[in-house]
DNA sequence: CTCGTCAATATCGTATACAATTATCTTGCC
DNA sequence: GGCAAGATAATTGTATACGATATTGACGAG
């Protein structure tokens, strides 16, 4: 929105090719780097990462300079279901007091999830992430919307580290279903869907022990028992 | 922990001192002013300021500066919703794997609480809070802990706003209730008394319509009327 | 040839400086 | 006396500079 500062541009910056994958967990984030990058000191480069940082999309190390997260699996299965915990409750929310324009708005982005459906870039991932941000903002709860965004960009970090290459798959049935039971207005069947449909996310995911190497030290330890 | 930094340092104290309501709702706070207090350059303040805003505890607005946010009215009661959503969570899942030891943390917090009646200050309201945080971090989950202690925070914002002095009065018995109820080790019991907790603390809290003035154009505008 | 020590490099943490924006005060006018 | 416009002061946004810390590679001793 308010670009107007360089430290909100470099923010939603990183932000956004950390969600689309461009910027892979692991990766360094100088700062130095990054400034040149985008034409800034690293006076604005710093407080970006800073608030990246609070998100728990970077992790900062002192004196060690910065780097896309990298969840450990348990955190992962955590940020899952703590994600399921707060869309529950959003579902229990909309449910109660969602309008008509409201279930327009969803079924608009739909639509349009519908239309990126062929071109399999970083769009279609995006898109379906963005339908539960857009259902966590109706419930006009401003700290809701921020945790679910933070905890659906967090989802992306994951399955970058622990999912096979397409193995998310965009339940866009589900979607379809989850505005049907806001439409109904049963609390409910709301919240049950939600629930299921997250778990179908992460089911798809396939999240299991590192697709990429986690840490180099467990690794290392195996080699060095049998050495 | 780790106050190495600058920065930390800044972050922390800032932070404590808007729980414990010595910096009150909507005071400003100008970098350079917090910088000569704890010695330190602009610098540090501004990193500390902005993740004290990523948290909202903080508003900074561009080129206007930051003060301690003032949430208002509607934002408060969201934010006891959403708390006894994720302290229900907390309740559900510590009640399923606590251990002896993490029981034996909660009471000696517990008696820990009942030293600290005597003396009215902010510390009783501090270990309340904590208590709360402490449960989280029992969790494990990072994520929750966090949510948990942001919300928590946010709680002492909302108290010094819209709550009558004195009338959050400590549900110390409570806290043992819910230690019991997690002894029992059932999901179901443990939730209900969590829940019940959160909304007898709202209750306590007496949070009404602006104890203190939230808006001068509010109170003049009814002035200008009756004149 | 291996290991430990040390220099060189890269990067971060913080302070300072300056430009840009906003707030406050003065001044002149009605 | 009240109000508007301009000047001055205060405060923020950003860049740059320098010291501190960590990492890397080289060199020499064993």
């Amino acid at each position: 929105m308010t670009q107007s500062s360089r430290s909100e541009t470099i923010y939603y910056s990183l932000r956004r090719a950390i969600i689309e994958q461009a910027l892979r967990p692991g990766m360094k984030l100088p700062e130095d780097t990054i400034g040149e990058q985008f034409g800034v000191s690293r006076t604005s480069v710093r407080n970006a990462l800073v608030r990246l940082s609070a998100e728990g999309l970077v992790d900062v190390q002192p004196n060690r300079g910065a780097c896309v997260a990298e969840p450990t699996l348990e955190e992962a299965l955590d940020i899952f279901s703590l994600r399921r915990c707060l869309e529950r409750e959003v579902a229990n929310r909309l449910s109660r007091q969602i309008t008509p324009a409201q279930l327009a708005k969803l079924e608009a982005h739909v639509r349009e999830e519908q239309a990126a459906l062929g071109s399999e870039g970083p769009l279609s991932m995006r898109l379906a992430g963005e339908f539960h941000i857009l259902l966590a903002q109706l419930t006009g709860s401003r700290p809701l919307t921020r945790y679910v965004s933070e905890i659906v960009s967090r989802c992306s970090l994951i399955l970058a580290l622990y999912s096979r290459p397409h193995s998310s798959r965009c339940g866009l049935d589900e979607h379809r279903q989850i505005i049907e039971a806001l439409r109904k207005g049963d609390p409910e069947r709301a919240v049950a869907v939600m629930g299921q449909h997250i778990e179908a996310v992460e089911e798809r995911a396939e999240i299991r022990e590192h697709a990429e190497e986690p840490d180099v030290r467990a690794i290392l330890g195996e080699y060095a028992k049998s050495a």
